[in-house]
DNA sequence: GATCTAACTTTGGTCAGACCAAACTGTGCT
DNA sequence: AGCACAGTTTGGTCTGACCAAAGTTAGATC
């Protein structure tokens, strides 16, 4: 059996699509909707909802539903709440991170192998912010993520930044608490520093090998941490 | 301002978090919630929709709704109706095909690092499977996903098997369409063998490459196939 | 006593109508 | 043109009702 407000999830999805419900504006108001396609306000408030647990539109507490046609990062949004699940539970953090590892590899490889002009410039000021910010651990800490940010935007595939965003959003919480002086920082500066000559040189055996080694380093922070959480 | 759903369903997750509402058991029915919380069916009906878009509890028209501890796999079952409109837009499939070799080359390295004797044995099996299923094609097409699980099942993090489920679930029916003779079986074979005989001797880079390789002689395949449809 | 059936109860899905408070709109005043 | 205020629209919530399918119980049958 299926349900009435399915098939209005499905009547909505398609005018989505079909751009006749724009994107960024808001939906006609429910009673509107109602008439539109014959449904009660009950069947249309519970399509709404599920519209908006998907991501396809925004609701705000007394405003329209705005219509937000998905993108990767839409997906994140959809799963934020499941993952804060995941990671509550014992080796939830551990196994995001980690697999992070996994990743980030490929991705200092493919940097080397394909990174343009523009690329490597974008790698070198994010790499001199990052000097900069040495004596300063939360400009530090952002001009971090900003690097990687960066290897991850080379690829030109969107899936990247919005995985890049995604372990952003769960994993800082994490790293927030982590120690993280001076000297601690000037480790990873340098470890960047490996990871961009080695883009720079098109190495990318070497890529790999200094991106493994400064995510293995990190890592022990983030165990430690972690443990005497 | 906050809803009043909003609330019921953060108090229900926790009832699901401590055990309360029990794993694969039932909620309890909606009249009940009513009294037990004190709010009205809507905002009861409400709250369900939102927990079910969520993948906390399952619902079926009719029944009761069961409750399911997330993990990995619910995410994925949570994001595929988003991901599947953005695998309608152009490129979406290659976006997503390719974002798998950046993470088979990774799990073809750790393999080789880290496989034990029960991972080599089954990584063998899948192979030998693979052999005997060259000339029927569909379980060609099946052994040759086995054999990618069992390196997506060796990292031992229940993020990746999760991954795994999602390519083939998105990526399948494109791979449906391609053209798979017996000689192009043979030749991915050969290439699995490839990346198993790396593994074996334990020896990381060549797994990478192996993989590597084989990846791009399929997304040769892929390509066409995507273009000529 | 075990089994199948029919009547009864429970429960999720849907609908109609109502009220509230916040957001929006338009009018007229300054 | 800018602003204040009244009236309207709209999302959020509640009540109460009905239906059909699922679950349950009591009773008939062998």
């Amino acid at each position: 059996m299926r349900r009435a407000s399915d098939d209005l999830v499905a009547e909505i999805e398609v005018r989505i699509a079909s751009g006749q419900f724009e994107n960024n504006k808001p939906l006609p108001a429910e009673r509107d909707l109602m008439d539109m396609f014959g449904a009660s306000r009950t069947v249309v408030r519970e399509a709404i909802s599920t519209l908006a647990n998907r991501g396809l539109v925004e609701t705000k507490p007394r405003f329209r539903p705005v219509v937000k046609k998905p993108d990767y990062g839409t997906v994140l949004t959809a799963t934020s709440n499941i993952i804060e699940h995941l990671l509550s539970e014992p080796g939830g953090v551990t196994d995001l991170y980690r697999s992070r590892e996994f990743i980030e590899r490929s991705l200092a490889r493919h940097a080397a192998l394909h990174a343009n002009k523009d690329d490597i410039a974008d790698l070198k000021a994010a790499l001199a912010a990052n000097y900069e910010a040495i004596d300063d651990t939360p400009r530090f800490f952002q001009t971090d993520m900003e690097f990687h940010g960066i290897l991850y935007k080379i690829v030109r595939n969107p899936i990247f930044p919005a995985i890049h965003e995604g372990y952003l959003s769960w994993l800082s919480p994490s790293w927030g608490k982590m120690k993280r002086a001076p000297d601690h920082n000037l480790i990873n500066y340098h470890a960047h520093k490996k990871i961009y000559d080695a883009i720079l040189e098109r190495d990318p055996v070497q890529a790999e090998n200094a991106m493994d080694e400064h995510l293995a380093v990190a890592w022990e922070v983030v165990k430690d941490t972690l443990e005497n959480k």
